[in-house]
DNA sequence: TGCTAAATCTCGAAC
DNA sequence: GTTCGAGGTTTAGCA
């Protein structure tokens, strides 16, 4: 064993030592790594079983928790923060049980073989920016509606008809009232249905001529005939255009400010 | 540093040394983690930028790479499984990256501090076992029609209709033709929306009255607004119930053999 | 390959 | 607390 700064190593230990090491992480809020042979129960919204093999357990300060195996993305089994923690030696066996509150959700774990155990703080208050959103999307559109197409005039955005919510809504250069729907990839027939929806509901409400507009990357076959038949329109738009046009509008300004 | 059985362990490693391990773990297809300071750049069907901070990589012998924040369920970065990757010395800064193809996408890792490097190959052949889940509903309902109402008989599942495929497929005590699509959890707009499609497209090929009903624990209030405007209906039905039918099934089958 | 729908989806925002 | 929509969603299944 070492303990070097934060970090704790146990190479191979007792499942006592295991167990001590555990609990002072647990109550230190500290980050908590098992590799290890063990088999999992879940049983909450599902039900689930996993059987024996070698996965790596992920604890984490906000109590959640990955059980990881050797291949694939997605954990296999896991609890989302705000887990209670209750572990034991049962026999030659090392249980931990995490439990969520609302919805009821248990998670137990068996380890029978324990060959690493770590411990740490992490501090990590490093900031993260996702771009080319669907929302920088929208903003694009709003900052250049001759994106979609020249004469478009923006009126409003997330605005509420009863269905929902439009991306953008706006006039077009022959007075005819435009909602704009607004997909970061491929869109399928939900985008199309729910294009519909707003601009049905606008016809209820308004009785005028309203041009419904999906803006996407791309559109499927079986979609686009569905839009069609729908009397929609699709515009092709891709994020990454839109994440350009932000980048050069605020160079515009920065330009204009000095 | 230490190697037992299939572990390699490494605390504070220099640089170098952690590029060396890094080398033989993945010409060996041995999972990976390393627990440090870092920033990770990621461009493919977005970009994103993740500022200094502490935290755990894991790269899998499949190629999956998570990067994983000291809160949280989600990875903060992530690339799925088959990646390639690149890894050297950039000054004092060890630099990983991993390319997908297809999409194409890059995830650039930089680690100024490691505190621990593992490297280890897992055996895991445990089978997992889900259930309660969507498919087990619908095989309960198939089993035990009455689930939904008396009289109903089921036709088909999983019926190919013009706009996808129907759940479950039956005729009522009356003749009447039923269209059932099931949720797991509470039921949004959006399952309201399905089995309307598929309902107006039978009504449009058969020309006869048609029933729609959608099985769920729950129904959101909105989403039963909605439903029953469409005039369509909705039958609660919980998945632990069906996972009990399923069972009792499985049961009655077993006594009926011996 | 494209497309569709499920998921113990998670997460966040709005009502 | 409920509902709704986005997500670098991922994943599986099927035409």
């Amino acid at each position: 064993m070492s303990s070097r700064g934060s970090i704790t190593i146990l190479e191979a230990p007792t499942k006592e030592k295991a167990v001590e090491a555990i609990k002072s992480a647990l109550s230190k809020r500290r980050i908590l790594m098992i590799v290890g042979n063990c088999w999992v129960n879940y049983q909450g919204r599902a039900r689930s079983i996993l059987n024996p093999g070698e996965r790596i357990l992920i604890i984490k300060e906000d109590g959640s928790v990955l059980v990881h195996r050797p291949r694939g993305y997605e954990p296999v089994n896991w609890q989302p923060p705000g887990c209670i923690f209750h572990f034991r030696l049962e026999g030659d066996l090392l249980f931990i049980k995490a439990v969520r509150r609302k919805p009821r959700e248990t998670l137990k774990i068996f380890f029978d073989k324990i060959y690493l155990l770590a411990a740490m703080s992490l501090a990590d208050k490093g900031e993260f920016f996702l771009h080319a959103s669907e929302e920088e999307m929208q903003k694009a559109i709003i900052n250049q509606p001759s994106l979609i197409e020249e004469g478009l005039r923006i009126i409003a955005y997330e605005k509420k008809v009863e269905p929902g919510f439009m991306d953008v809504y706006g006039v077009d250069r022959d007075g005819r009232l435009v909602v704009i729907e607004i997909k970061r990839r491929t869109a399928g027939k939900e985008a199309v249905l729910q294009l519909s929806k707003y601009v049905n509901s606008l016809r209820g409400e308004l009785n005028r001529r309203i041009r419904g507009i999906l803006v996407a990357p791309k559109i499927a076959r079986q979609a686009h005939k569905t839009l069609i038949t729908l009397g929609l329109e699709f515009k092709r738009l891709d994020p990454k255009k839109c994440a350009e046009v932000l980048a050069k509008r605020k160079l515009g300004s920065l330009e204009e400010y000095y």
